[in-house]
DNA sequence: TTTT
DNA sequence: TTTT
């Protein structure tokens, strides 16, 4: 049973990042990935495939990256369903990351943050040196739905802590 | 952009094959991948991801692949929207593959089929020896959706085609 | 940065398991994996991949996983090198395991061995009931190098360790 | 039977590219992908991968990548082995790729060069409008391997030819 | 609801 | 030095 997803695509918005009751750090973005082919009209799409992070990941994730970025992504596909608002069950398919990666080069970055390569993945780091303190904006406990802003289901309850 | 998906886990029933307007073999199935850790209640999950194959593949899918199957499948992620029959626009998300391969061994099939590790990707092969016609079994032109039984709005269209 | 392998093939032999000083288990083993193309001559050939896996996995590896057993493997590349007897330096290139699943369906398993998917992965599971000790076959702190026989250059030291 | 790399990383000299003689583009190049982790001494280091790429997309790589670009590969690992000089026999192993993706972003690139993200994968593009011609700088026939400076045993034979 |  |  493997269950693998790499990703390089750039954020549609800046991350959303919030806390579950038990103090939990989740961030949320969605990654448009450009397709290489185009499509019988001859227009060249994207895939815009949504993305969790948990715990430091997601603190990491909501300061370094910001709409536009460019960000690979190492996880898992995981699917889930709620009931929606008319009572009808609504699937969902998101990637889970494990690791993300910072790809946009220093120039590319304004200068109130580190810049370059930043990788921040689960792999322990002995020398890392990384902001203890989340990104304070964006930092939301409230629980509408980052990815179908509205109707409000994937609820961030514990239960969906990865481990 | 990288978008890059590999999976091994089992087919949740028989795949759906189908053609396209233009004479276009496409089949879907989806695959279970147990998870390899358990939730907060101590359960062992799995993800249920929607697969979609085209072509000659397609073909060796529905006549290789069956429900329970063990299959490994490498592609990429693919969304999606259509207009719900609430109007609505529901979002899909689904691995198109460009390979599926059958992992049962020998004697885990019984003697109707060619049995062994069957390889079909999308490399070409000299020295392959595959079924020419498609099966017949489960083959059909009907536009209802073998995802969401019902709804039925993922249309067979030449324009789904990959290339 | 990105660096992520998913192999799915059969082991050459039995895998070769070792202690570092500090207590660290190593298992080491090679992946046959069979291309799904010929090459000029008509030829289906396979590729030979040497794996290493640590501690806990490398313990399951061992007891689970035996010549000729189909294993998925998802890991990394890593690079290195030594200097060979010649005095010539000698690069190796290989894949270190987050995690190794054994794929082999009940049938196929001789009846004194758990069976069914085993999943060994990095992830914790509260689930797991997995023998905690080592199999003593095979076990060894001897320091030749079980992937070039004889030459012995790959020791089996703690700065090996990934974390 | 499974076999696929996802790398992302920076090539370490210009790349290599060369031509058999039925007139097929190879181009070799070696990545540097920084790991993630550190080792025991506190050092982060990284892993050399060889790659390969094969026909248009070797003649792109010649030409839209330099020493130090970031590279986005996805391929498999091939391994081989040769006759050494000494007569011993030697073992190789390189990720030969089916896709390239140059990542640096525009502002990252000299002026003299389309830019942005550029993607020439394995899939063909209705639209794309790539260079006919290869690049005439480090293009050669000669039969000297670009990996291992010297001792020259990859020969760039069609043999070789992945299809 | 989408990015360069 | 290779597996089914």
């Amino acid at each position: 049973m493997i269950n693998r997803v790499v990703l390089v695509g750039r954020l549609t918005k800046d991350p959303d990042l919030r806390y579950t009751p038990s103090g939990a750090a989740v961030a949320r973005f969605t990654l448009a990935v450009n397709r290489t082919f185009s499509n019988a009209q001859g227009e060249r799409e994207a895939d815009f495939i949504n993305c969790t992070v948990w715990r430091k990941q997601a603190e990491n994730t909501a300061n370094f990256l910001k709409k536009g970025s460019l960000a690979g992504v190492e996880g898992r596909i995981q699917t889930g369903s709620y009931e929606g608002q008319d009572g009808k069950r609504v699937y969902t398919t998101e990637v889970v990351a494990d690791s993300v990666q910072f790809l946009e080069p220093k120039s590319a970055t304004s200068g109130d943050r580190p810049s370059g390569d930043r990788s921040y993945g689960q792999q322990p780091s002995y020398q890392q040196n990384q902001p203890s303190s989340p990104s304070q904006q964006n930092n939301t406990r409230v629980d509408d739905d980052p990815f179908s802003s509205g109707s409000g289901k994937i609820e961030v309850s514990d239960d969906d802590l990865p481990f």
